[in-house]
DNA sequence: CACTGATGATAGTAAAACTATCATAGATGA
DNA sequence: TCATCTATGATAGTTTTACTATCATCAGTG
């Protein structure tokens, strides 16, 4: 373990340990790992993507990225896990106090659909690169045949703590709703999938004028849950 | 091309032709590719299927099944533009004279929730194995580096084919809904992930009792798409 | 009966996805 | 301070995947 003069300062999320084998928050290779994975998958893609590529990258070498996590999957899960994490720290702090549940439920649709801007200063990791990775690759993490066996090792408790939070205040809102969870899953989903298709097959969304594709998919999925919840 | 004594009362669906080498539904070895690579695909998962694998089953070479299609990649989207064409039609046929939008539209519900019995004499293709395969692998197709290249070439002409059918019907239930296609893009994506979810992560659906899976798939949409209408 | 076209048989290649072994340098702890 | 531990690097090797290429053969077609 090395002593970083940063640490104190970084955002650190703790995540369940059986996504690595050795924490990359720990030391200065695995943030570097962290950081240029990010950059790399969004740039080529999960599939072109490798740790050779990688260890090239930052000067390192295909062994000692084996030692942090057992395969590229294992580590798409850590960064998406890592997101989700994210973004459940930003809808607790920023829903801190609101009485209202319709209005924390707005609010963290917000956060949701807003494609990230990181706060820099907390973390190395280029936020706006891993929330296009979330768009594009997240799925990949379950939709794989050891699902089950993914889920029994806990790997996507961070997904799930996500919409139970989200559900939480669905059903707090209208208590006799009988979806709280689907519904939730659904936006959690469209979220991402409207991004997606806004930007890459667009016959599949609406655009309005004089709003951002965010703006827009914000709105749809605004008028899509309290419809559902009244 | 061979003469096939069953041709006649077989489905012959017409797809893109780019998204073939050489038309599998025009051979027996094409038609075995498919039939089998369906049944492989749902045992083993897209990642673990492969060309040799599939050569072995069929008693055929790698290098003969390449001639079909240029990647098992593109097989995929074969498949599942396979499947969209089929509840495409399925759709026309089971609307075909009723005169309500709003029926017409629980019917194509109906008919997308519906873990598929193929009418097992218009087609060798297992339905129910199709189906899985559509629910877990679907999004595979379009989730790739290439989206906008194969996009470009029609390869999701399908997909938004049978999108643009059920919007219309949105569309003329309520002609001033602002998100006919982000609405149905979501239905179709949410009707997958839903059964996904409820096989492989449960909490993130609800269930009911006395109701199968599909069926609160379904009663789910079925309340989300109606509320959003009025 | 010559020809075409589909398939099979066989071989080969580059890259991906690891695994293993050993050396070394810097930090730690007794 | 010395022994040790740990992280990393260097290097090499293996198996599997995802193809590509070449040639033979066989069945149907004109």
């Amino acid at each position: 373990m090395e002593t970083n003069p940063f640490i104190s300062t970084q955002l650190r999320i703790e995540l369940n340990e059986r996504l690595y084998l050795r924490d990359p928050q720990d030391t200065d290779l695995g943030r570097r790992l962290m950081a240029e994975s990010v950059k790399l998958i969004d740039e080529i893609g999960f599939e072109q993507f490798t740790f050779k590529r990688l260890a090239q990258r930052i000067e390192s070498t295909e062994a000692s990225l084996y030692r942090y996590f057992e395969n590229k999957h294992r580590l798409l899960v850590y960064l998406v896990s890592w997101y989700w994490a994210w973004l459940s720290y930003q809808m607790r702090f920023h829903t801190h106090n609101v009485p209202s549940p319709a209005e924390r439920l707005r609010l963290m649709l917000r956060i949701l659909t807003r494609g990230h801007q990181t706060d820099a200063a907390a973390t190395q990791v280029d936020g706006a690169a891993l929330y296009r990775i979330v768009v594009k690759e997240a799925s990949k993490a379950y939709l794989t045949k050891d699902v089950d066996e993914d889920n029994q090792a806990g790997l996507f408790r961070e997904y799930k703590r996500l919409a139970a939070g989200i559900a939480a205040v669905v059903s707090e809102i209208n208590p006799t709703y009988p979806y709280p969870h689907m519904l939730v899953s659904t936006l959690l989903e469209a979220a991402r999938k409207q991004l997606f298709f806004a930007q890459h097959l667009p016959s599949l969304t609406n655009t309005a004028a004089q709003k951002t594709t965010e703006e827009t998919v914000y709105a749809f999925l605004e008028n899509l849950v309290f419809k559902a919840l009244t």
